[in-house]
RNA sequence: GCCUCGGUAGCUCAGUCGGUAGAGCAGAGGACUGAAAAUCCUCGUGUCGGCGGUUCGAUUCCGUCCUGAGGCA
């Protein structure tokens, strides 16, 4: 069995050049695991590797759908398992890097999204919000599965409508469901290899507010406004992401560049932060510090442990 | 040199009619099954510029010194 490599970090410690590294040392392909990379034109936002880097090496779940079309952790999870079979037959090693950590996780573990989720169900209880109020909503959960519901805080709106979606669809409670429990994670494969890529704090955050001002410079400002101009509308998903929704401030005149400049470092600097939450507490993930190691270090590192896998 | 207004949390400031203080921003921690770059929760002790004095008690009043801004000479 060919190694499945997973990459994962917060934004800005350098994954997509580790991974490119990787992939050309190893034979590999690259999948990505980013919910807004996928989009075509959302290119500079985004920190989608350059045309050469996607030249490179073969990247799959990038510049793969169109900003007005909808995906999910559901569609990502179907697409990457079967772009990771397919690479595993060509003999290749496949790769995935990204940021995401749910659409990591839902790769890793038993999260069951085989019902069709349905926007009907969740603009229902939308409306229901705004007519009975937050706390009615978490009462009704409460009802009918108080389990998750004691988990939720009443404000967390968007989780328990989830919670109703899939006891609608499926008759059965999340908690039900649920075939693992928080802090247990399920033991990996011996042919994946999961490596977390970090640094010193202050690092990453040096890192991201440079890494903003670069994005400004290179014209995120410009991509937006074409993107706006060819008849996306602001609301969309991908352009309410980080470095899309500031732009758009700015282009309507709500915010000053130097402010939007602040906004958007601080935002990016507190997702940064969530995404750490995220990953920390996962112990099957090797961590490899970028202060102590250099990328050629940690490919080497990485390369050895894929051997083994190789053979098996 | 004189006058005025400041010096309080990393930053900007509020406040205490004398009983050792609190907002915003920044920051930290956490949650997480179909939007996840989303969404949601929690966290504020700091010689209240220094030293004296008055007082049971001073960050608050008085004196003095240091320091910043402005004004008058």
């Amino acid at each position: 069995m060919y190694p499945l490599i997973i990459i994962i970090g917060p934004t800005g410690v350098g994954k997509s050049s580790l991974g490119l590294a990787l992939a050309q040392k190893l034979g590999g392909e690259i999948i990505s695991g980013d919910s807004v990379q996928v989009y075509k034109a959302l290119d500079i936002g985004s920190a989608k590797p350059t045309h050469e880097e996607l030249q490179l090496v073969t990247h799959h779940l990038i510049d793969h759908l169109d900003p007005a079309e909808p995906f999910t952790a559901a569609q990502f999870k179907v697409s990457a398992t079967s772009l990771i079979g397919e690479i595993r037959g060509r003999k290749h090693v496949p790769i995935v890097v990204g940021g995401t950590g749910l659409y990591i996780r839902s790769l890793l573990d038993p999260y069951d999204f085989s019902q069709h989720g349905s926007e009907e169900i969740r603009s229902k209880w939308r409306e229901f919000v705004s007519s009975y109020g937050k706390l009615a909503l978490h009462a009704v959960l409460m009802e009918s599965d108080p389990i998750t519901a004691e988990q939720l805080h009443p404000n967390d709106v968007f989780r328990i409508i989830r919670a109703l979606e899939v006891l609608e669809l499926t008759g059965k409670t999340l908690s039900s469901q649920r075939q693992f429990r928080d802090n247990e994670y399920q033991p990996l494969d011996a042919s994946i290899i999961y490596i977390g890529l970090t640094a010193p704090r202050e690092v990453i955050y040096e890192r991201i507010n440079h890494r903003c001002v670069e994005m400004l410079s290179q014209g995120l400002i410009d991509e937006t406004l074409n993107l706006l101009k060819s008849g996306y509308a602001p609301t969309l998903k991908p352009l309410q992401s980080i470095g899309y929704r500031h732009a758009i401030w700015y282009l309507k005149g709500l915010v000053l560049q130097e402010e939007m400049l602040r906004l958007l470092q601080r935002d990016t600097r507190h997702f940064a932060k969530r995404q750490l939450t995220w990953f920390r507490r996962d112990p099957r993930i090797s961590w490899y510090d970028i202060e102590t190691a250099t990328t050629e270090v940690i490919v080497e590192a990485i390369a050895r442990l894929a051997e083994p896998a190789k053979l098996v």
